[in-house]
RNA sequence: GGCCCCAUCGUCUAGCCUGGUCAGGACAGCGGGUUUUCAAUCCGUCAACACCGGUUCAAAUCCGGUUGGGGUCACCA
């Protein structure tokens, strides 16, 4: 940057009235992205002017979010609801010159507002370059003289926001298409009040499956990020996968850290059009990170899950649960569908499942002759190798994976058997052996 | 409905600005291999330029229209 530029700054600049939404998260990402390539700052204002809709609590899933996703902003957030005597003086001097009245009004319900503060409308085309979109042009005059505030201390959204954009030296206004058509009446507002306008980029929208604005209403939970945490995605996975809907490195490249998009981010690169949100992508990358995480971290996932499950079994199954999961949300999956529990203990199951256990007893044989001290994986493989290619790898194998799990699906034989110790192995063909006796 | 935005595989997208390679990659799907199940993994495979017209020797690429989708129309943000 060279000394005769401006700094860059963008804002992000959300709502206390709901949870944090995956589209204001992705906002967030391009504002800061933005900003950090540029060497500029990112700032985060809190739009609390609705004080009936506005609520603390919420600003702390703001926050929350924020910094799950590692989007540092410089500075205090700033709260539009403790800034109303900037917006008052704007309004006076703008009442003063003429660019807004006090409105006598017949209360829209009873017991209304008598009067309300409008924006005289210059009533012209605007037009307004948009850094992703090219020029675009509006009639304002459909937008009559609109309502800026409900009194001298209760400013509207709009004039919020440009006296804030003004105040707080925004250079670049980075936020959702649908804002576009918003943007008309607040350079209308950025005139009266003799700021200047700052550059425009509108990301397309993330969608859901249907093509429509992903919305809490429609979409439920699964539009706020904090779902997502609890679900136990990775903000590594969840930052790469915002950043590459509606934007592209130009390259076959898909793994991203935060540093690197910023170093490669720019508006060129961002799309036009709407995306859909794919969570079948999210899973992919996220088992991406979770395969490039330190092993004590996932240690500590599994542990959390089977708090009482002995921890050096555990620690051996972990490659087998790894191989099973997404989200950490899926380990959970795991336990409840019992699925690896026979490694906590002899399985039950019904004694047709072992199809040929007439094979079992050779095996046990096979299996007796090798030393504790090689009991491991392929040791125990070339035992059975031989015989089982001699008989039918599935007559032999299939057995001995329902004997040592009882399942008709789980890891092979093989790997179960080194996991869970040649006493173990041989006790679990045993009662197999026995059971099928009984029943045939 | 008015205004505005958008339009390449099912999905995310490259290519479009600076017309001319079988329209490339990823996810999902499907098929196969890997010590015969599940998972993982590897390989392979299917699949798209919305439509019509124009400009041009040549159009996914430039222009116009049509259709379709989306957004927005508060004393919410």
């Amino acid at each position: 940057m060279t000394d005769n530029q401006k700094k860059v700054v963008t804002r992000m600049a959300p709502s206390p009235t709901g949870y944090f939404h995956i589209g204001s998260a992705r906002t967030a990402l391009f504002s800061y992205l933005f900003a950090r390539k540029h060497g500029g700052s990112f700032l985060l204002r809190i739009e609390d002017t609705d004080k009936e809709r506005s609520k603390r609590e919420l600003e702390t899933s703001i926050y929350d979010a924020m910094s799950w996703l590692g989007l540092s902003y410089d500075g205090e957030a700033l709260r539009q609801s403790e800034r109303t005597a900037i917006y008052t003086s704007y309004l006076e001097k703008m009442i003063a010159e003429g660019t807004a009245y006090v409105s006598k009004e017949t209360p829209v319900e009873p017991g209304g507002r008598t009067e309300v503060i409008r924006f005289k409308n210059p009533n012209r085309q605007v037009t307004f370059h948009d850094e992703i979109r090219g020029d675009i042009t509006f009639d304002t005059t459909e937008l009559k003289d609109f309502v800026i505030a409900k009194s001298l201390e209760e400013p509207l959204y709009h004039l919020a926001v440009v006296i804030d954009d003004h105040e707080m030296a925004v250079t670049h206004v980075i936020r959702g298409e649908d804002h576009i058509s918003n943007t008309p009446r607040q350079i209308l507002l950025q005139e009266a009040i003799g700021a200047m306008r700052p550059i425009y980029a509108h990301l397309p929208l993330i969608l859901a499956p249907d093509k429509s604005k992903m919305s809490k209403r429609k979409h439920g939970e699964t539009v706020s990020i904090g779902y997502y945490k609890e679900q136990g995605y990775l903000p590594e996975a969840m930052i790469n996968f915002l950043a590459l809907i509606g934007w592209n490195p130009g390259t076959d490249r898909e793994i991203f850290s935060l540093d690197e998009l910023v170093e490669g981010f720019s508006l060129e690169r961002v799309q036009k059009s709407g995306a859909v949100f794919n969570v079948e992508k999210l899973n992919w990358l996220n088992r991406e990170y979770i395969k490039k995480l330190p092993r004590e971290r996932v240690s500590a996932e599994i542990e959390k899950v089977f708090p009482d499950a002995d921890k050096a079994t555990l620690e051996k199954i972990e490659p087998l649960i790894l191989d099973r999961i997404a989200t950490f949300a899926d380990i959970r999956g795991i336990k409840e569908s019992g699925e690896f529990d026979f490694f906590f203990g002899q399985p039950g199951y019904e004694t047709s499942l072992l199809k040929t256990p007439e094979f079992l007893p050779e095996t046990r044989q096979l299996l007796e002759k090798l030393e504790p001290k090689t009991w491991n994986l392929e040791p125990i493989k070339e035992a059975l190798w031989e015989f089982a290619t001699e008989k039918g790898r599935g007559k032999v194998l299939w057995p001995l994976r329902v004997a040592l799990t009882g399942k008709e699906k789980s890891p092979d034989p093989f790997t179960v058997a080194a996991l869970i110790g040649k006493e173990e192995t041989l006790k679990r063909i045993d009662h197999a052996i026995e059971i099928a006796q009984h029943t045939s």
